[in-house]
Parts: structure tokens; sequence; C-alpha cells
RNA sequence: GGAGGGAUACUCAAGCGGCCAACGAGGGCAGACUGUAAAUCUGCUGGCUAACGCCUACGUAGGUUCGAAUCCUACUCCCUCCA
């Protein structure tokens, strides 16, 4: 059911609204006619697993659903292969049309669950872009300048700095803001980064005798290295599709500082409680137990279940209380008469890369075994017996050792 | 079409005949300290070996040399400038 219109809670988290006017007008009017906006996010189905950093969008695109206008997920299998320049200093490799379709099928199935799935249109922009041939690009492509194009800042730069920028590159921007025409879009919503292929739409829309979209910019959100933008490629990122062990690990694992941000861009609880919770912080609160609220928060909310808070009980005995973790994988090793150097040992259990790394990893007293530190790399384990090894705080295995 | 510059380990980046498995930085891993934090300090960061050592690696393929990441030749790829 609808909602009352509530511009605060759409505009809660976004970082600029363009034209903002524009927009509280049509929400306004759309309000009082009983129709829909046309909400519009793309996404490049470039990597498998959405990140808590896709999830802001989602939000957004959720509040607008809420809100009983009609949220598009849009899923760029056409511009997916050109792969989008932006923020890259370098020239994306193009991607397969085969790669791009299962990238988008397991996005799909993950962005349920945030979005209603009744009230989503999903979209995929080949069913226009290919229908549009190359004449169609021609004349689209006639709708910009190079200067215009030279504008944006990924690619001031890199023209500067002699990298690479090749053509295919200018027409990511043309294709996403045809798009909007394709679409029809009322609001485009996008990442900071986003904000000159959605302005380029609005330059579209109008061309194409549209009412240009209006657009809305989110953060865009840091990794767990707190620096650099989460994403796959940096493994700095929380999937939605990780396990709650090691989502609330993974939560827990940032700094302090990041913490915050973390609850301002993903945290659902109300303003009010988060000043509570900063108050309780310089009060000398542990921020350990804010940080644990803030990743109960999250596994539940993409768990269900209770998930959240077994995954603290479990991070709590594991860590606090040195508890084993569930799930140890079990290794059976075949074993020679003499007995087998405990660094091929963690070798074939998989713990270690090589021989060498295991060595080295035993004179920095990182193994233990059966909960003894071991610190001679002359340590050698017998037929017979099972053993639970530990390799740094994280890496666990138990090994049945068997003779050879 | 012409001229010039470049390709080094996960990334950036030194090296420009032997002391180079390759300076340094980042990243990663480990240890100390802790709250599995963060910050900080320390160590490690090609493979095989108990070790001496051996092997593989500096775009690709050859060559010169006792010896090459370093010199030569060809090739591939990239960048810039001029047209």
């Amino acid at each position: 059911m609808r909602r009352p219109l509530n511009i605060e809670e759409i505009e809660r988290g976004t970082d600029e609204v363009i034209p903002r006017a524009d927009l509280h007008l049509r929400l306004a009017q759309a309000e009082k006619d009983g129709t829909r906006l046309r909400i519009k996010a793309g996404f490049d189905p470039t990597a498998k697993d959405l990140h808590l950093g896709h999830t802001l969008l989602l939000n957004k695109l959720r509040a607008y659903q809420d809100a009983g206008h009609e949220a598009i997920f849009l899923i760029g299998d056409f511009t997916g292969m050109i792969g989008d320049p932006t923020g890259k200093n370098e020239t994306r490799k193009p991607l397969t049309r085969e790669q791009v379709e299962d990238n988008a099928k397991t996005y799909q199935e993950q962005v349920f669950k945030i979005l209603d799935p009744a009230k989503t249109t999903i979209a995929f922009n080949s069913h226009w872009l290919d229908a549009l041939g190359a004449e169609g690009m021609l004349r689209l492509a006639a709708q910009y300048t190079v200067a215009r194009m030279m504008e944006r800042d990924d690619f001031t730069k890199r023209f500067r700095d002699n990298l690479p920028i090749a053509i295919h590159e200018f027409l990511y921007p043309l294709l996403q803001g045809y798009d909007s025409v394709a679409l029809k879009a009322d609001v485009e919503l996008g990442g900071t980064d986003q904000k000159f292929n959605l302005l380029v739409g609005r330059h579209l829309q109008t061309a194409y005798g549209q009412k240009p979209q209006c657009i809305m910019t989110v953060p865009i959100l840091e990794g767990l290295d707190g620096v650099q933008k989460m994403s796959k490629s940096l493994n700095n990122y929380v999937a939605l599709n990780d396990s709650p062990k090691e989502m609330f690990g993974k939560v827990m694992s940032i700094s302090d500082t990041l913490m915050w941000r973390y609850f301002e861009l993903l945290s659902f609880r109300p303003l009010a409680e988060l000043a509570d919770l900063k108050r309780g912080a310089e009060a000398g609160q542990n921020p350990r137990d804010i940080k644990m609220a803030l990743a109960v928060e999250l596994v539940e909310r993409f768990h269900r279940g209770g998930a959240g808070e077994a995954a603290k009980a479990e991070f709590i005995a594991q860590f606090s209380q040195g508890a084993l973790p569930e799930n140890i994988p079990e290794i059976i090793i075949a074993v020679p008469e003499a007995g087998l150097p405990l660094a091929v040992v963690l070798k074939q259990a998989g713990l270690v890369a090589s021989n060498g790394e295991g060595n080295r990893l035993i004179d920095q007293k990182a193994v233990k075994v059966d909960h003894q530190r071991v610190e001679d790399r002359q340590t050698a384990l017998k037929a017979g017996c099972n053993h639970l090894l530990q390799v740094g705080p994280r890496r666990y295995a138990r090994v049945l050792l068997r003779a050879e």
C-alpha cells in the first residue's frame, strides 16, 4: 500500500538531488494524481556479487517503491560489455555476452533481498540497444560533443596523464543516457561517481523531446579498509551472499571511525538513535559493542530469522572466549613411515600455499598443533593420529593422518 | 605514414653487465599490544630442500659475454608528438 509522501525519507543519505525543486514538484504531482514515477537505477553486471556498497542505491530504490513508485532495476547487459570507465584510470576489458548474462542472473537473485519483487521492473538495456543499430548509434553520438565528454573527471585526468582512452568508452555515458530515454525515466539514481553519466541522461532526454529526469546521487561506500571504495576487485567488500559468520566478522573488523560512516549510510535506525549511540561512545562505552549492534542489524537484514544474534553469539564464543569455529574442514593425509614435516602437512591441508610459506609461518610462531605453538621447523607428524592445526587466528583444519 | 618513449614480482616503482630472487612504497600475512579492532612496533612476502644448494622469474624469441633485468637483433603490445 502506498505510504504518504515523505520527502525526508526519500532524500535521507543522498549526496545530491538535481534539480531538487523539480523532484519535489514531481513527487507532489504524482501523489496528487495517483500516478507513479519511473525510478531508474542501473547496474553493470561486471561482478557477480552484490555488496553493501550496492545496497545504498537499492535501499533508495526501495524507499521509492515503498512510496508507491515504479522501481526499475536496469541490468546493463549491453553496456556491461563496454564497462563503465568511471573512476578507473585504465580501460576496462569488455566482458563477453556469456559472462554478462551469467552475472545478470546472479544479480536478480540477490537484489530481492532488498527490493519487493512484486513492485520491481527488471529491464535489460540490450533490448533497446541491440535494436539501436549503427545508424541509431550515430544519431545518438551526434547529440554530444567531445569537449563536453572531456569534462568528465576521469577522462580529463587520463588524457592529461597520457593514459589511453578508447573511443568506445565515450559511448558508455551516451548509452547509459539513452537508457533513460528508452525507459522514459523520471528519476535516475546513481553513485556520486555517476553524476556525469546521469547528467548526460538529462541532456539526451531533452534532445529526444522528453522531460529530463531528476537525478539523485548517493555516496560511494568505503570498503573495509576505510579508504578505497568498496569493490570486489579490491577485496574490501561485504557481499550480500556472505554467510552470517563472514558478514559479522567483516563488519567487526572495520575501524571505529569507519563504523560511524557505516551506521550513517547502512543502518535503518532512526537518526535520533544514532545520536544516542554516539553519545554512548563518547561517554566511554566500548565501541566494540556498538559495532556489534551494527553487525547484528546487517546480518539480520540479509539473513533473517535471528541470524544476526546467532552470528554475534558465535563471534563472542570464538574470539572472546577462544572457542573453535564450527565447520572446521577435515582432511585426510597419507603419511609415510617416517612422518611428514609439519610444513608439508600444512600445505596439504590447504592452510598455506607452499612448504616455504609453512616454514616461514612456523618461524613466525603462527602455527599451533592441538593448541600448542610449534616453533621448530623440524617437527614432523606421524601417521595414525588426528590433529587440530591452526595457522594465525583464522585458518583452521583437522587432519587425519593415515599410514601410507 | 614519420619521430620519440615505454613494457620489472599482487600493485606502483628503482635497477641499466657480476654484490639481483631484484632497492623502496603500497597491499597481504604473521607476531607483540588489544576489543579478531584501529593506530603503533617487529618480522615475513618465487618454488623445491633439514641444509650446502638447485630451479624458475624482469613483454616474446634469439644473440654477444666467463657472466645479462641490464648490451645487440627481430617480434608483440602500449603511450606521446607530428601528419
